[in-house]
Formats: C-alpha cells, sequence, structure tokens
DNA sequence: TTCGCGAAGATTGTCGACAATCAGCCCTGT
DNA sequence: ACAGGGCTGATTGTCGACAATCTTCGCGAA
C-alpha cells in the first residue's frame, strides 16, 4: 500500500494547487478522465471548486510530469499513448535504470540493500497471495528501490519526474502488457546478487537485459493482439 | 548564431509569459541573475511590466526546465550548481546520448548524416578562425544532432528539457572546464564514421567514451583548482 | 547574555473580472 | 451547391486585489 513514491508534494500538500495536482493525477491515472480528453479550465475548476488560476497551476505541474500537453490559446489535453511511445520510454529505461543499477552496486548502503532483499522477499510471495495491483506496486519499488540506491540525485529526478509517471500511467491503462512473474523474479534476484556483491558491471548488464525483456514482452503482445487501443485519436 | 535549438515556444512566443520566460531564462544563463539567487515575484514583474501571473506560468516553465527550485509559500530561486550536480550531469549525459549514437546509426537518414558532417567540417575549422563560444555552439550542434538522429521523442525531450539546459548553464558560468578541441574533433570524427556505417555498438561505445573523457576531464580540473565557486551556499 | 516568543512587514497563494484569441456557425457571393 | 468571410460564443491569457503564510525584528524572561 502507500502508493506516495513519487510527487514531490503529495505527501504534505501545503498548497490548494498541489491538492488540485493530487486529484487531477490520479484521475488521470484511474482513467477517469480519457487519454487525449481535453481539459476544460472552467469546468474542471468549478467540479473542484478552486480557482482557475490554482487549476492553472495544477495543470503546469501535470505538463511537466509529462501527463499532459498544453497548446498556447487552445488548451491541455491529457497526452495519448500509443504503442510506439511506450517502447520508447523501454529504450530510455533501459539506459537509465542500467546506470542506475551500475551506480547502485558502487554506492547502495547495507541497509538500502537489506531493504531490497525484502522486496525480493515480499515479490517471492506475490505468487500466491497477492493481487494483480499490489504485485505491480512491489515490482515497482523494487525498480524505485535501486534508482534511489544509485546516489544521484539528477538521474533519480530524471526516472521519478519524467518516466515513472508514464509507467503508472500505461500499467493503469491496458493492463500491463501481461506480466511474466516467475522470469522477472529470477531477474531481479540475479540483480540483487550482483549489486550485494559490489559487482557494477554485472548488475547493469542484467539490469538492461532484465527491461529489454519486457520490452520485448510488450512488443510482442503488441503485434499479436490488434486491438490497438488508440479509440482516441484527437477531437 | 541562432541559438534557439530547444525552447519550445521562443522561436515564436505567441505568449506573454513565454517572452518573460525567454527572458528570464537568457538573464540565467548569461549570470546576469546569480546562481542561488532569489526570484521575487513582485520585483521581477514590474522589472518586466506585466502581471504576477504571467511572471508566475514563467517561473514553473522554468522550474521544468530545472533552471530554478521553487518552495511553497517560500519562493523561488535559481538553482546552485556544484561540482558534484555537474559530474552527476556527466554520467546521465554518458547513458543517454550513448543510446541516442546507437539509435542514430539505427535510424539516421543520409541527410541526416549529411548534416552531421558539415558540422565536423565547421568544427575543424574552428582552431583556427572561430571565436570560443561560437566553437562551444558547433560542439553543441553536433551532440543535439545525434540526439535528433535517434528518432526517439521521448529520448530527445529528456536530454532537451532535463540536461542540456543544464550543460549550457554550467558552460556560461566556469569557462567551460577548459575544452579539449583536437581529441574532442578525433573523437566525434570517430563517432560519424561509426554512424554512417550503421555500427550502433561502435557508436554508443565511442560516444560513451567522449562524454566520459569530458567528465575525467572536469573532475580532473576541479581537485586542481581549488577554486570551489561554491560563494553562495543559502541565504 | 542568550533564548524564545510575538508583532510588523513583506512575499506568496488564491480569487474573480477583463481582454485577447480561437472554434464553430451562418450568411453571402459566385 | 460550394467556397470564403464575418459573426457569435466560449475558452484561454492577463490583470489587480485580497487572504494566508513566512521572515524579520524587537522585546522580555531565564
Amino acid at each position: 500500500m502507500a502508493t506516495s513514491y513519487l510527487n514531490p508534494s503529495s505527501d504534505s500538500p501545503r498548497t490548494l494547487a498541489d491538492k488540485v495536482y493530487a486529484q487531477l493525477r490520479a484521475a488521470i491515472m484511474d482513467g477517469d478522465i480519457e487519454p487525449g480528453a481535453k481539459i476544460s479550465e472552467p469546468e474542471l475548476a468549478k467540479s473542484f471548486g478552486v480557482s482557475r488560476s490554482s487549476l492553472r497551476e495544477a495543470i503546469a505541474k501535470l505538463e511537466s510530469s509529462n501527463l499532459v500537453e498544453r497548446q498556447a490559446n487552445v488548451g491541455a489535453r491529457v497526452v495519448t499513448l500509443s504503442n510506439e511511445s511506450l517502447l520508447e520510454i523501454y529504450q530510455v529505461r533501459e539506459s537509465l535504470e542500467g546506470l542506475a543499477a551500475r551506480l547502485a552496486a558502487e554506492n547502495m548502503t547495507e541497509t538500502e540493500i537489506g531493504r531490497l532483499n525484502e522486496l525480493l522477499e515480499l515479490q517471492s510471495n506475490c505468487g500466491k497471495s497477492i493481487s494483480r495491483a499490489e504485485y505491480k506496486s512491489v515490482d515497482f519499488d523494487f525498480h524505485y528501490c535501486i534508482v534511489l540506491g544509485s546516489h544521484n540525485e539528477r538521474l533519480i529526478r530524471m526516472l521519478s519526474r519524467d518516466l515513472f509517471e508514464l509507467v503508472h500511467f500505461y500499467r493503469k491503462k491496458f493492463s500491463g502488457s501481461g506480466p511474466r512473474p516467475d522470469q522477472a523474479l529470477i531477474e531481479h534476484t540475479e540483480i540483487v546478487a550482483a549489486i550485494a556483491r559490489r559487482d557494477g558491471e554485472m548488475a547493469e548488464v542484467m539490469m538492461r537485459h532484465h527491461i529489454r525483456a519486457a520490452r520485448e514482452h510488450a512488443k510482442k503482445s503488441f503485434t499479436s493482439e490488434q486491438h490497438t487501443p488508440s479509440g482516441s485519436l484527437d477531437k
């Protein structure tokens, strides 16, 4: 539980715009607002009971989180997620999380590695008792934990702000391109082993392989199912 | 000339906030506003002759460009660039531009490769006749051209929005950690050669090596000169 | 003297209204 | 009938003012 990994200000929404941001973000993530849907400022402002100023600030944050796109004098729309852009994200993740794994092997504290092992154990219990959503939460925590372990602030910020938001978005959207939990657990275990023995090179290789496999998996599921959920091109 | 690579809206500032954003960005880049300096909304709004609303929107954009940092109910400050964070940026660039080079080798059109060769020629003429600033501009164009050649929209956006702004910032700040133009030209040439023969693996290796060398160069210049320009810790 | 508390000032957050721009529709002319 | 232009309605951009919060300075007590 507690899906408050990222979100610079959702843990303590000091300002009204932050609350609106958190709510809007949740609404987009949960699909309450369709991808590609237009965001009407007057309408939403009234529905949230706030002024347009606060709403606009929230929209600006959503834009910087890559969840909406704005056009001057036209308005904001929820991003439309194409299969191609998901594959692009996987490519970038492979590169960046590979770096994170290498740095994690070099820089993680023993305490942090302990946390990583906890998550691994949690994940191994998942196949039996835990729900799908919780599994994905654990999987995400695992990746995020390694990213944090890199101790590279810039890397952490880029992954958090630019990619993980979208990853969540995609996962909520189509059910997640079908997981491959057994294989993923094996790969996760190998990654942790490499990190624990401070083998940065190997950790990077394993992580890159892990993400590339997920990418291929998604790619395959795209070409097989022709269900191309691009039901909202524009307008 | 024409330093309008990035900047989603500086080419046609449709809105007032965009103009203010462009001007503020330039002021920060040129050092007219010190790193770590506080950004006073009333003061700047008056100095630009616009309302606080427009200024706030400009600040929001600057924040999403990583040039300022905001704190609720406190205000915005220009980011302070430490030596450590510059090294962090180099690490991320190595990973991301390595990916870009590999993808460029796979996806660049012949026309784009031609453009790359033009830049190479331009750079080889630099040592003699061209100024320092122009050299850096050419160098940046070279890297940016390869990034564009990756044809990965996500990668392009992340590098443009999150890293290149800061790279420019650092370059303007301390004069650039001293260039090593001869070696850089050699490495650039090798990268283009790999791309031209569609050797993605080699292009990635060369690019990573190129950026790592620049990182080591910067690192060395940090430890030698103890001039640590951290003259603005806080307050 | 030093620490903590409180008031004053200033700054940021929020609001509602006005101006500029865009989207859609009707009308007109060929 | 169809293309083009102008008008209307709505939406976004901009503004100035009010409210909430933070910072600073001064005062008093230990």
